[in-house]
DNA sequence: GATGAATGAGTTTTCATTCAT
DNA sequence: GATGAATGAAAACTCATTCAT
C-alpha cells in the first residue's frame, strides 16, 4: 500500500509493465509457459525484446512476477470477500461465491495458477513458487480463522481442526469449480453456494 | 489380462520398456516434461537415444505411455480398495487408506499425474490428456456408485448427489495428502483415515 | 527494377544475404545439397546458424532462393546477348558465345542448376522447381521465336519447329560445353561459336 | 563375359544381389538417394539390413552398383542396335529408336541416371562415377565411328569432328526424350525418330 | 551365414539472451 | 533509454553401420 507519491516517470514505467505482463498471460494461459517466446511476447505487448528485459531478468522472472500478481489479486478478492460479513456463515458463504465469480472471469490464468500451485510446481523451475505458496498458505490461515471464531462462538462443531477445514473448503470449491469450468455445458455450475457449503454444513451419517 | 507366454525376446522388450519409462517418471517428476530431453532420458535409463525412439514414437507418446500406465495402476489399486470391503463406510475407509498409500509411495508420479489431470491440462499438447481424463471419469463413478448404494440403503444422508459426493471426497483426499507430501514433518499426515473421512460424516453446522 | 533507394540497413542486408547464398553456393555445388548442413553454411559464411535462419525459412528455402537467383541472372544474360543483334544469325552467334562466358564463368552454379533443371528434378523435394522449369520454358521461347523468325524471312530452311530447333540448339550447347568444363585441357572449347552452329546449319547429308 | 561355370551357390548369391538392386532402384528413383534408407531397402528386398551390408559396403557402394549396372544394360542396349545395321544412316536410325525405347521402358532409372552422369555428377560424393562417365566416353567412341566411318564412305559431309557428332546426337536424344518424359500427355514423343535425326542431317542454311 | 537390435554422431531448427547502435 | 540483429547452445529426431546371437 505504498503506492503513494509515484513520479509521472514511474507511472509511465508501471504502466508499461502491466501491458507486458497483460500480454504474457494472454499467451501463456492459451499456449502453455514453454509455448510462448520471448519475442512473442515483445510483440503482442508492442515492445522490443531488448526493453521486456530491462522490466525482467529473465522468462522465468516474467512468469513468476506474472503468477504472483495474478494470485494477490485472487488472494486479496478471497480476502475481502470474507472481511465482508460478519456472520461466520456469510462469510463462507460469501468466500463460496467470490470464488466462483474469480473463476470464471479468469479462467485461462487459474489453470495458468494452478500448473503452478497445484501438484506441477516443478513445471517451471522447482521452488519457483515459495513465495506464491506462502500467500496461499497465508489466506488458508485466513480462511481457517473463521472456522476457528465460528467454532469458538458454538456456531460450529469442531469436526476437524480449523486449518484443516480451510483445506476442505477450498479444495472442494477448486473441485467442483474445475469440473464447471472443463465441462460448463455439461455440469452447469449451481447458481447456489450451499451445494458446496452443505457438504462440510451436513453431515452424512446421523451422529 | 494376456500376457501368458511372453518369449524372453519380449519379456526383455517390456523390462527395457520398463527401464526406459522409470528413468523417465523420475526426470519428469524432478524437472518437468519440458525441461528434460530425450538425451537425458537415454543417458539415465542407459540406452542410446535411437533406442528410445524404437520403443516411443516420439517424446509425447513417451510421456503419455507414462502417465496412462501410472494412471492405471493407481485407479486400479484404487478400484480393488473399494471392492474390497462390502460395508459402504468400510469401502470409502478402505478408499482413503488406499489412496494415502498409493501417494505415499509414488510421491513423484503423483506430482507428474496432477500436472496433467489438475489445471495444467494445456501443458503438453493440448487433448493428450483424454484417454486419462476418462478413466478418472469411470473411477469417481465407481465412488459415486457407493455414495449412491449408501443412500439407497439409508446408511447415508442425501447432502449431495452421489457424482458430487465422490468429488468431494477425492479431492479432499488430493488437498490432505498433498499437503501432508509437501511438509510430512510439519504436519503429519494422521494415520487415521477418518479425519478426512468425518469433514464427509460429520456436519458443522447441528441439523 | 525498383532497387533504387535502399537505405544503409537494406544494402547490409542485401550484402549478408548475399555472402550467406555466395557461401551456401561454393559449398552445394561442391558437395551437393543433402552433402552440406546449415551449421557448415553459416560457419562458411561466417554467420551464426540464427542468422541464417532470418533470412531463410528454412535449407530448403535458401536452396531455392539460390538457384532461382542464379537461373534469373543466367537467363537474363543469354536473353540480352539475342536481343543486342539484329540478324538472326547474329543473335543464335550470340547466344551460343553469351552462354560459354555464362558456363565459363559460373562452373559451379552450372553444375548445380543442372542438378534443378536436368534429370535430377527429385533430388530436393519434388516440385521445387516448378518456377525455374517455368523460366526455363520461357527462355526457350524466346529462343524459339528466332528460329520462328528466321524461317519466315527465309532466312532458315524449316527443317523442324521452332520449338524444337530452340531445344536443340540449347541442348547443344548445354553438351558441347559441359563436355569442354569437365576436361578443359583436353577438349579445348572451341573459341569460334560456329562449331556449334554448324551441326545445326549445315546438312550431315546432302538435300 | 565370364559367366560361365557358376556354383549353385553363387548363383543364389547373384539372385539375392539383383532382388537387393532392384528393391533399390526402384526406391532410389522414386524418393532419391538422400530419402531412402538402408532399412527401407532390405525391407523392400525382404533382407536384414545385415544381410544387405554382406553384398554392398556400403550405401555409396549400393548406389554405385546400381547405376553401374544399369548404364552398362542401357549401353549394351544402344551399342547392339548400331551393331545391328550395316549402312551407316540405318545404324543411326536404330540407335535413336532404341534409345526411345530405353528411356520409355526406364523412366525412373534414366532420371537417377541423368543425376549421376548429368550435372549433377555432385550429387553423391564426388567422384563416384568416374567408372561411369569412362563407361559413357566409351560408347560415344562407338558412335562417333558410326559417324567417322559415314564420313569416310563419303555418306556424309563433314561438317564437325566424328566425336563432336556423336555428342551432338547424343545430346540432342536426351533433350528431345527428356522433354517427352517429362509431359508425355503435351507433346507426343514422334514415332519417326527422324524427327531428330533431320536436325543433323538437314542445314538449317542453304549451303 | 543371416539377422535386426542397438548405437550415437549428425541434422535441422528454435529461442533466450546480449549488446552495439 | 529503447531497440532488434545477431548469437549459439540445445532440442528432437534420423539413419548408416556394427556385432552378438
Amino acid at each position: 500500500m505504498k503506492h503513494k507519491k509515484l513520479s509521472r516517470r514511474e507511472r509511465e514505467k508501471l504502466r508499461q509493465r502491466q501491458e507486458m505482463l497483460a500480454a504474457a498471460l494472454e499467451l501463456f494461459s492459451e499456449k502453455g509457459y514453454h509455448n510462448v517466446s520471448m519475442h512473442e511476447i515483445a510483440e503482442k505487448a508492442e515492445f522490443a525484446v531488448g526493453t521486456l528485459y530491462k522490466f525482467f531478468r529473465n522468462k522465468e522472472d516474467l512468469y513468476k512476477s506474472l503468477i504472483a500478481e495474478q494470485a494477490d489479486r485472487f488472494h486479496e478478492a478471497l480476502t475481502r470477500a470474507i472481511e465482508e460479513a460478519d456472520d461466520e456463515i456469510e462469510k463462507l458463504r460469501n468466500y463460496v461465491k467470490a470464488k466462483r465469480e474469480v473463476f470464471a472471469a479468469n479462467i485461462s490464468v487459474i489453470r495458468l495458477y494452478f500448473a503452478e500451485t497445484g501438484g506441477a510446481s516443478f513445471s517451471v523451475k522447482a521452488g519457483l513458487d515459495k513465495e506464491i505458496r506462502e500467500r496461499y498458505e497465508q489466506f488458508l490461515r485466513t480462511l481457517a480463522s473463521v472456522f476457528e471464531s465460528g467454532i469458538k462462538r458454538k456456531r460450529f462443531r469442531k469436526i476437524a481442526e480449523p486449518y484443516q477445514l480451510a483445506v476442505a473448503l477450498d479444495s472442494l470449491c477448486n473441485a467442483f469449480l474445475l469440473l464447471w469450468l472443463e465441462a460448463p455445458d455439461d455440469r452447469p455450475f449451481p447458481e447456489d453456494p450451499d451445494v458446496i457449503l452443505n457438504i462440510l454444513f451436513k453431515g452424512l451419517v446421523d451422529t
